[in-house]
DNA sequence: CAGCGCTATTGACCTGCATCAAGCCCCGCA
DNA sequence: TGCGGGGCTTGATGCAGGTCAATAGCGCTG
């Protein structure tokens, strides 16, 4: 266990996180991959000046709700943090999962209220960008405005792909792709793209790919029997990249005539 | 046929548009819906000035395509366009439909490419807004930034609602939830939210709720015999509107102990 | 205004996943 | 270390919507 020295008084809340909560993006080892990216060190810090830490969320915690004001957007330093929203009947659509060095919340801005919510899959790190500074501060780096606006894209992108997957896709594939789509953002990472342990339940997974438990659970005991995958509760190791990924991708060409 | 007075040397296409294509952001009677909303009239003409209007797309043409070189984003005048991205396996994925006062192409910012293709469902004016430009514009003009950060906001609660649509609805429900979407699009252009004409088709339809053509065909055929829905061809009437929110809202309260 | 091709409708049948049900395993807690 | 409860797995069964097939209707073109 090593807690980071408090001086502030703040609650002192058990925690595993590995990071000092207290660092600041010029040296933080996501710093590539996350917001700051495209920005001269200059930049970094006047960045780095709006960015509230020090709120590590418990697992189940809530980031934040559907429906309560919208005042920031989140940039996960460690753990992981899923996004849904419930339906009016009461269940759950998972909308993402967040890894480190992701950014989440930029659904409230349209109506200044968050469109979803968002709670930590376990014990998790998060840097609060607060969207008005972020905004102002915008105006004046452009290099700033132009990344912020390829991250809304991107999001918008990586929606449309879940749409793809699930309207056209079996259960096989969406689970293939998860774990693909996983796996990369492991690699991006310096993790291990073969071998980690999923943050989320099997409940979660169905949620997200609209699929019950039940069926996620024979997925991958079928992708297990086939040695593509080897799954032992929540630890995944991917025996065979090459056959997962041509699962995913629809069977590429399936009969080329 | 009111064919707008034409004085330059532009092909004659013939067109029922009733825009005159030369019109401008101050003068368009869009302008409450689409970019220039919340801009002051001097900052609407220096928006109005990045625009580039005049490109009448015919029935089937492309707006743009999967792959290339993203430069600008359109608001859409006249008619109606659909995105959709080709999956591996060659099955096409209706991503949205756009309609007068919409912006689309947002999804092309990310990677500077465009990650869908769009092409119009009916001939469709389209203002074209050179992305750089945008850019630029917003850095100086706070309320446009805001503005543009809020549109694509909304498109990625959109697509999250989509993407509820498909994981939890049924068949029923889903064409349910798209007729009273473009309903109240409808009635946002002051036009009758109660009767329209559909400008894609059945497999369009099908394609953007993960549905196949006869099951779009059978759910319509069935509204009509529960006179919740008058369909003949394209020609939609919503005859009651709170049955088809009703199911649309997932029979809200099926049984409320 | 006849003919063709594309879109839409309708029916019969089939299948992938949901549902229901039972039991197991893992982990936290006393 | 043993107990309880949630998460996970596995099996049996049913059904919504997919697939295949046939026909009807619309609109374009010559």
């Amino acid at each position: 266990m090593n807690i980071p020295a408090k001086t502030v008084g703040e609650p002192a809340v058990t925690r595993k996180c590995t990071h000092d909560y207290r660092v600041s993006c010029g040296n933080c080892r996501l710093n590539t991959l996350c917001l700051p990216l495209a920005l001269d060190s200059a930049d970094v810090e006047r960045l780095d000046n709006i960015i509230q830490r020090g709120k590590p969320l418990q697992k189940g915690e809530h980031l934040y709700q559907e429906g309560v004001a919208f005042t920031a957007v989140y940039a996960v330093r460690s753990g992981a943090i899923k996004a849904y929203r419930v339906t009016d009947d009461g269940r759950e659509q998972v909308t993402g999962f967040y890894f480190p060095g992701e950014i989440l919340g930029m659904d409230g801005i349209s109506k200044n209220a968050h469109a979803c919510s968002a709670r930590a899959l376990e014990t998790a790190a998060v840097c609060e960008i607060p969207f008005s500074h972020l905004q102002e501060l915008s105006t004046q780096m452009p290099d700033l405005q132009r990344h912020f606006f390829q991250l809304m894209s991107r999001e918008i992108t990586e929606d449309q792909q879940l749409i793809t997957l699930l309207s056209k896709n079996t259960a096989e594939e969406r689970i293939a792709a998860l774990m693909l789509s996983i796996s990369s953002r492991n690699a991006r990472r310096k993790l291990s793209a073969t071998q980690f342990r999923l943050p989320m339940s099997r409940i979660d997974i169905g949620n997200y790919l609209g699929l019950t438990v039940e069926t996620v659970s024979r997925v991958f005991s079928r992708l297990q029997k086939l040695e593509i995958l080897e799954v032992s509760n929540k630890e995944i190791k991917i025996l065979d990249l090459d056959a997962l990924k041509e699962i995913a991708n629809v069977h590429v060409q399936e009969e080329d005539e």
